[in-house]
DNA sequence: TTGATTGTTCGACTTTTTCGAACTAACGAA
DNA sequence: TTCGTTAGTTCGAAAAAGTCGAACAATCAA
């Protein structure tokens, strides 16, 4: 397996984190790590395949939205939650609470 | 021209919302109105031919991030700022500040 | 009617997304 | 070591979405 790029924390651009959350499949991992807390990819039980669920990771990867390292066999998924707070106050979280919002008003599961 | 539709404040879903502002044009547009005040097509300024502006602005529609009105030969577009907060409160104006955050670290124009 | 301005729609091309199949990596047991 | 299992990535082809020039439609003013 190659090496991952994680970008610096400036780099990261504001279109990118918001189009990484911007797909249905993305902003559930969102949400699930930001409860869970850090996660195997195995473990963020989502609709599509594995292979999908990659490239999915992926864009969030490098968008500067997760951070993922390896640990044994698999690889360990968190939300870059304290960097992004410093260079956007307050973003992720209010998206996360939106999300919140949005499931209370939608309850399906 | 055909009759515009425009989703309902209850049928606007984040993803879809967060996906409309994941692109550096329809950000920039979201940044002009909430500074200026709403504004028709012609004056938006943005960098690319017109058919594609009038895409992305017909996803920004759908998303329900603006209403667009008609008036005379133009079509002034606003955002829809109180709609939204009333949904997601603080969602849109966090994401106008943290775009002004990042706008004023690259300093470019 | 003619001309100018504003914006949408069409069609072809390019880019991105999706997903199964094949592959690589790490680990445990025999 | 070798075999088997679990975890994820990469490849390649098909489907979906984005881009942009050209043609079209709507409104207004000579």
């Amino acid at each position: 397996m190659r090496v991952i790029h994680h970008p610096d924390i400036h780099e990261i651009a504001l279109a990118n984190l918001l189009y990484a959350l911007g797909d249905p499949v993305r902003l559930a991992i969102a949400q699930r790590l930001a409860c869970e807390g850090d996660l195997p990819c195995c473990e963020l039980d989502v609709s599509v395949p594995k292979s999908t669920l990659s490239h999915h990771l992926r864009i969030m990867r490098e968008a500067g939205l997760l951070y993922c390292r390896k640990e044994g066999t698999q690889h360990i998924n968190s939300l870059r939650r304290a960097e992004l707070e410093s260079r956007f106050p307050g973003l992720l979280e209010n998206i996360l609470q939106a999300a919140q919002v949005e499931d209370a008003a939608t309850p399906s599961a």
